[in-house]
DNA sequence: TGACCTCAACCGTGATCACAGTTTACGGTA
DNA sequence: TACCGTAAACTGTGATCACGGTTGAGGTCA
């Protein structure tokens, strides 16, 4: 433990697995990691500062949540995702982040509101300068959707929309950040001023389908790109690999 | 690596972590662990005859995914659900479960069918045994709704499925463990009869209501039995504590 | 008898070594 | 120049030791 608070802060209250793992989850959530790139546990706890144990522990977490995969060589990887395995992620996300976007506009508070305007603002204002910075929209962006499921009220349901996010960040922000034009797109600011006013006017049905534009917009620059892998998967291989049997 | 097969097994193409987390989740989701209960790291490494290291690899995995906590002492448990987060839970479970249900009866293939009935018929059998074991109709159960949810066709979703049945798993099962009679309820025919037919029918919105009837149906079950913690969980605190900040 | 202190056992965490398997790069050969 | 085999470097995995901290039991003193 002698290996820590190189830039003198206060540090760790934590343990140095859970400050790696939050690390990693950043990158991956703000696309940071490019998709397929191979992820060493020695390296990454050179770059960390830490020994390979604390990363082995953040990383097997990120596996078991498959935002990484380990390849049969046992190499780990930032996954890949193919075509079909999207698509099913989309499909899912619009159930479940719909659930939560309509249960928000039934019961946020006026706090809760007025969070959500605050980063929809904020999203809006770095959208609209000359040269945005991808990071910061993406922060934007990612802060005003969070609220808005935080405000749904359903705590247990924030660590299954943090866990598809996880999957679908490397995609949709890592080919933003290389495409800062999309970012350009009208359709981001139309479902996001929707989406605020249906939860303000307490519309559950309209904030769902407002997020479900949202969503489906996303989904469909990502498409369009055409960089996902066809994908071989008939969607009822496993899931998981250690699930139930039968 | 000297400590391994000691029954002769042909024991590891896998690795010792994997084997852990996957006994730890079976024994979890079976409810053989008993909620509130203390689980150290060097006596699961004694009784599965490994090092703690494999099995610390394996709780990580468990506690990122909150089917195990580590409580502020830094000591490990099973979690024990207050009665907010059960019922979001439960909420959460008719959304995302309901999906399932209703996605398998618009594409179930006929094989999805025959397996369903058959683990149907499994339940149903061992449930008018005289002395039924619970063990066993637990897992015929568990294996009827998961063939169920396989037959979506959608394999993203089934470790979300997962995730869900880990949470709640020690607590439905081990109380039904505690109390055979609750076996015997007539809802559980009912309810896996409706399911069955609708899914046979191709019919998506049965399949979602007799789902939800079982899921309702267990969860009052459940509460009836006032075992669960009043909890002063207003929904909106934090999910994990690694969440996207703002 | 009750409260307090002390020490031993145990807890999770981090670092490190050992090992087997894979990847990669280099040098010799055809 | 193209190919192939070998050796060095690096991969994840398991076991073990060291450490700070908590817990719990035993004994002592008021």
């Amino acid at each position: 433990m002698h290996a820590s608070g190189a830039a003198g802060e206060p540090a760790a209250a934590t343990t140095a697995a859970l400050r790696v793992h939050a690390r990693l989850r950043e990158l991956l959530m703000a696309g940071m990691l490019e998709p397929g790139q191979k992820v060493s546990l020695r390296t990454v706890a050179g770059m960390l500062d830490v020994s390979v144990q604390p990363v082995r522990e953040a990383v097997s977490r990120l596996v078991a949540d498959r935002a990484l995969v380990v390849m049969p060589n046992r190499a780990v990887r930032v996954p890949l995702l193919t075509l079909a395995q999207f698509r099913e992620l989309t499909a899912i996300r619009l159930v479940v982040e719909g659930y939560a976007a309509g249960e928000a506009a039934l019961r946020r508070t006026g706090a809760d509101l007025a969070a959500i305007r605050r980063h929809d603002a904020a999203f809006r204002r770095e959208r609209a300068k000359a040269r945005p910075d991808a990071a910061r929209a993406i922060a934007h962006n990612q802060a005003l959707h969070f609220t808005v499921y935080r405000a749904a009220g359903i705590a247990e349901l924030l660590p299954i929309i943090e866990g598809l996010w996880l999957r679908i960040g490397p995609v949709l922000n890592f080919d933003l950040r290389g495409d800062l034009a999309k970012l350009r797109m009208a359709k981001w600011e139309r479902c996001h001023a929707q989406l605020v006013e249906a939860i303000a006017c307490g519309d559950a049905r309209g904030a769902r389908k407002a997020l479900a534009r949202d969503i489906v917009g996303a989904a469909k620059r990502i498409e369009a790109r055409g960089i996902l892998p066809p994908g071989d998967h008939d969607g009822k291989s496993r899931g998981n690999g250690h699930g139930p049997g039968h």
